[in-house]
DNA sequence: GATATAATTCGACATATGGCGAAATATAAA
DNA sequence: TTTATATTTCGCCATATGTCGAATTATATC
């Protein structure tokens, strides 16, 4: 006697956080480690309040995790267990994206937003 | 030097089809076979039109391919080698839907239409 | 050729979505 | 306490999307 899930609807959930190419490069680039809101805003450049909403889609799809750091709230991938829908499918994205020209020049520019110069208070994070 | 692939633009299109529950739909239970337009309406109890332009957004996501019976259109799971971003999906998809109650009864629902009585002319398929 | 039928295309519609700026929240700094 | 700032929420708008029915196309049958 099986016990059946119910994935089908957190799939779709998860396809349709993903069918969007912002949301598609913020999965990418987190993959290379945590960033706060008004880094990936640099990244992409969009209002911080897109970006806000396209957080929101992909928390709401089990995708990211946020935590919140004073004034800064940072962004990561879930880590929930590898049976899970969200984290199988981010594997399977992280595999495809190794090679892509968009994901690689996103995760360089991001190393530069992470280097900015410390004066630029508005748009840097604690780096050590 | 490393040669740099375009993934990120056909992973969104592949993202952006599978994000409809009736898709997903389409995807999982043509796992189990081909099926022709009709078949497929019968399941999801659409338009066959609607039902025609879910199959084009499918086709051009390379998630899907076509052959012509004479008036009939069978569709299936693309045959494209496994490294391509859209087999991959599909091939966690199976993997993620393998105890679904929604997946498995669309299975049982297309056992049912694929066995339908020959005198139901308008939704049957050639069965040996 | 005329008729029937499977599928697609077209035109229309209601709703969903991605984007922005302004206002609201929450926290840090002065 | 006042000011500054990171993020979110809200309201709005233009466009995209899922759906249908009607018209069109292609094929089979009469």
């Amino acid at each position: 006697m099986a016990k059946y899930k119910n994935n089908m609807h957190s799939l779709v959930s998860i396809f349709k956080a993903l069918g969007d190419l912002n949301r598609l490069r913020i999965v990418s680039v987190l993959g290379g480690g945590e960033l706060c809101v008004c880094q990936i805003t640099e990244l992409l450049k969009l209002a911080p309040s897109t970006v806000s909403k396209h957080m929101s889609v992909l928390r709401q799809a089990a995708l990211v995790e946020s935590r919140k750091e004073g004034r800064w709230i940072y962004y990561k991938l879930a880590t929930s267990e590898n049976s899970q829908p969200a984290a199988q499918v981010r594997e399977l994205i992280q595999k495809l994206l190794q090679d892509d020209q968009q994901a690689n020049s996103d995760l360089n520019e991001v190393k530069k937003i992470l280097k900015c110069n410390p004066e630029d208070l508005c748009r840097k994070q604690v780096q050590k």
